[in-house]
DNA sequence: TTAATTATTGATTGATAGTTCAATAATGAT
DNA sequence: ATCATTATTGAACTATCAATCAATAATTAA
């Protein structure tokens, strides 16, 4: 009863998540969103209202791939802790690949954005939330089987996890030297042992 | 010979500094710059060349700042390691006060301006060198006087702290409750023994 | 006192920001 | 075939952006 939208919603996000992830939210204009996702700005305000919100989309775009992928990489190993060292020692490997998209976009938005605007802090937190308790998941599994000691609090331990990933994350921004990476993946799988 | 400049230039960086760490350097507005520094536009202009300009010598006044103060908080304890220790027990009641201006100007600015832009990237990571070396130095001394145990390699261990740092600043983004930065902060220190 | 030099002022510039809207196109229901 | 409804188009709007500049003020040298 009345004309079908053309574009497809989760392309568009993509395209608009790109922009998003290299530029940042305040860098990225309307004009270079409109070229991205190849709509006309009308098209653009008639499917997400406003930039803010078409960026709030963009973070559950992305937010809803990295949990999967982690969620996958965690469960393709033979033990949880295997699963967790093995996502670090790629974690790695992307740090220091310039090739790589540098970063992760919840990360530069936490600190582009998360102090002055309330919803996407809370946004960005809830996807934090669910990767932070893939890797709980694990650790209490590893926990429960004895491979990780009984003397570690799993809670605790995905905390910091998640902490040094945010780090890892930072020094990908640095530009640095694989050695670096590796040196800091190396001591944070010391605390699994 | 000429008219004097009547501000005084660290004092106006110091200002400029606020404006650009609460907001960013993208949403930190000339016309806020003029209203936050008291100069005007031209003023301004003069003296610093261009917005730019006036954000990497913020950047110098910020990280110069910085590593002072870590340089000193790293001496005011009876050995290299507990200094550290003392450090980041402090960095963890920072990190879940509301009330403290939240973050790093450095991390933020890595991850908004980084990638787009070399002059920035140098910048900044001149400033984390100089604090990292502080933290490899106290580590060296430990390390020499058997205080850190044979085994942990000075280097990597500095580039592990400043690592977990910058997860610490990510974490203080998320607004966090204050046994989360205790946990991570546990974790960290296990490493030192 | 005057001249030379540099700092300050603040209105103004052209460009670009995010957003809106009237005109047009495409669909399903009747 | 017509109508009601919604999507698309892209020019246009206002506000604000970073930056400039001519006029004025303050200093020192001569």
């Amino acid at each position: 009863m009345a004309r079908p939208i053309e574009f497809e919603r989760d392309q568009v996000l993509e395209k608009a998540m790109l922009a998003f992830w290299d530029q940042g939210y305040c860098a990225t204009s309307m004009t270079q969103l409109v070229k991205a996702t190849k709509l006309n700005p009308g098209s653009i305000y008639a499917a997400f209202k406003s930039k803010e919100e078409l960026f709030l989309a963009t973070l559950d775009h992305y937010g809803e791939a990295s949990a999967e992928k982690i969620s996958l990489a965690l469960k393709a190993s033979d033990s949880p802790l295997q699963g967790i060292r093995n996502y670090f020692r790629q974690l790695a490997a992307t740090t220091t690949n310039p090739k790589a998209q540098q970063s992760c976009l919840l990360v530069n938005t936490i600190l582009e954005l998360a102090h002055r605007n309330t919803k996407v802090r809370q946004r960005v937190n809830a996807h934090f939330e669910v990767i932070e308790s893939c890797f709980r998941s694990a650790l209490q599994a590893a926990h429960d089987s004895g491979e990780l000691s009984a003397d570690k609090d799993p809670t605790e331990v995905a905390t910091f996890l998640i902490s040094s990933i945010w780090g890892l994350r930072v020094l990908a921004g640095t530009g640095p030297a694989p050695a670096r990476a590796e040196a800091v993946v190396s001591q944070i799988l010391k605390l699994l042992d």
